[in-house]
DNA sequence: TATACTCATGATAACGATGCCGGAAAGGGT
DNA sequence: ACCCTTTCCGGCATCGTTATCATGAGTATA
């Protein structure tokens, strides 16, 4: 690792004090037209670049946005890629780092990154958390904190969300208007907010139909095809078997179509099926799998410019929230009439 | 953003000079019993962590790896998880950038991370990249950097790669096998590597088994599942058409699959297939798409071994290379016999 | 009793940059 | 000839930490 020139190397060089060549390079106004050319060729021609991690020092701020996230699906890269975005347009630079569905390793992320000087953070929480201290901790030291996505009702932070509960009804009144009767819920985890809320959706809309919420037909599972997959399976051997299925996340939606395939029922005809998330992979399965759309690359833009207003402004902007409104695609899986 | 608690609080508090307690944190030998006991104990009562930033100029290192990606696709998002595996163990944070295939962004992104002064970087080159002068940089430098997957052959640096002539030999030489006569290559951009090698593979296996070769059968285009299917369209209208595809990505893949079904060819009575990736996606194809797994997690893993060792370790690792070996997973769209 | 040696601690410089203050030299006005 | 204002630059402190050297007290040794 070579040493890098510093502005004591061109002091040096051109006998002059360290501070006047700082105020050169910076084009303060009281420095001479000479020195300062001098300087600047000395520097260009010696390839100087500031010490960012002097600055950071000094300034106590480190230009980097620490963002934990639980893994890297096409939704999350997808909105990772507006947050790098915006934040890099702003000047700042983003240390990922995934949780991996795990509280243990989003505990360790959130630490390492706090101590590491990130400016702020942007979070969207493991399926596993559901206590919140380290987050709080964050805030105790008075960190810039946005909550995006899987966002956590018990903490004052701007956030950036989807209206899930209205995604969980457009899915349902969908398949209501497609004449399905006996609707199956694949939901998430029971702590998580978007999961729950899609329930909400679901709930709300079976009751404004006069349909009766049957307990048996919403399953709680895991993020993950093969849990989809496996309590698809068990929806279908109840004897009175649901005659559609309204999954929570595309992946939970691709489980179920493989399930109901293996079974022989014929979908949309005997069985329909809406997912969550409008995955690209949605368009490609056979059926085509009709889901519900949430912006993730608006999204994540939204969400880096929230963060970069609260840097910026020293206003409270704790109950800022940016709602995103979902939207159907529909596609062969659902769509019988 | 609160103050921080320092080393100086500490000292202050106790009527120690900063010195004692910096010894005493790090349990230095020389240092009295009972002050050690009292330092610890207000540092633990006032939270104190040390500074990362001040630590990092002194010590002239960050723990911090660069990793700039073309992008996030299932491939690369597996690397980056093995890649970030290995480094959190190790007490590194990576920093992930982005190129998104542009030479103009990854240009920008070296730059950034590299005045930074992340300790080194990992790096697999847009699809654009030609001029390798912002990596010359890095090693003029004497920062460590490894390359893996899209390596470049002209520069000296330790490389993590898969054996791509020998994964369009195993996939060429299937298709063969399974009688296959006209096989088409849908290849990527002219200058990246990978695709270069996967194509020598498809040369050498066509030539051994005495097959001449018909560059009208070899479509050079983007990694997207768009130019796939016009590639392959194209493909499907030549007076003497193909009758199989090896697509070297699962992507192109992806895109031949649907451009055959609008034709109305039978996949893979008419016309065989054949991927490169073995994405999941590939499992959920009607048909299953045949592809060549490349151990993308595992590669991560050994990326980030490599980089810890150059890291720590003085000696000239430029020749060092890690090859990992393709295996073939055949599927429904290349199985006739 | 003088010498040497250990043990615990303090003082200082350094990492690379900026900001504030002060001062020399030059010029202008009275 | 005096004072005042510019213009340009150097010195010093600072950010939080560690490394190196110095110092002081106390103890063992000859």
């Amino acid at each position: 690792m070579e040493r890098q020139t510093t502005i004591k190397d061109i002091a040096l060089a051109l006998r002059l004090s360290t501070s006047t060549v700082s105020r050169a390079l910076r084009d303060a106004p009281d420095v001479g037209e000479e020195t300062r050319k001098a300087v600047k060729a000395l520097a260009e021609e010696l390839d100087y670049q500031p010490n960012k991690l002097a600055l950071s020092l000094l300034k106590k701020q480190t230009n980097t946005i620490g963002l934990i996230i639980p893994n890297l699906d096409y939704v999350l890269a997808t909105m990772v890629k507006g947050i790098d975005e915006v934040a890099l347009e702003a000047g700042y630079t983003v240390m990922v780092c995934q949780s991996d569905e795990s509280f243990g390793r989003e505990i360790v992320n959130t630490k390492r990154l706090l101590d590491s000087l990130v400016d702020g953070f942007i979070i969207s929480v493991s399926s596993e958390t559901m206590i919140f201290e380290h987050i709080k901790k964050i805030q105790q030291k008075k960190k810039p904190l946005v909550l995006f996505d899987r966002t956590i009702n018990s903490i004052a932070a701007p956030r950036v969300r989807l209206d899930n509960v209205e995604g969980g009804r457009i899915a349902t009144q969908h398949l209501i208007d497609q004449g399905y009767k006996r609707i199956a819920l694949l939901a998430g985890p029971e702590n998580l907010n978007i999961s729950n809320e899609r329930m909400e959706g679901y709930l709300q809309t079976l009751k404004q139909n006069k349909i009766k919420v049957d307990k048996n037909l919403i399953i709680h599972c895991d993020f993950n095809q093969e849990y989809g997959k496996m309590a698809t399976k068990e929806l279908l051997t109840m004897k009175n078997r649901p005659d559609a299925i309204f999954a929570i996340s595309d992946r939970l939606a691709i489980g179920a179509l493989l399930a109901i395939k293996e079974t022989g029922l014929k979908i949309p005809k005997d069985i329909g099926l809406v997912g969550f998330n409008n995955d690209p992979m949605t368009k490609l399965m056979t059926p085509t799998i009709s889901s519900v759309e949430m912006f993730a690359f608006e999204m994540g833009k939204a969400t880096a410019k929230i963060f970069l207003e609260m840097i910026h402004s020293e206003t409270d902007m704790s109950d800022k929230e940016i709602i995103f409104k979902p939207k159907l695609f529909v596609r062969e899986s659902s769509s019988r009439i």
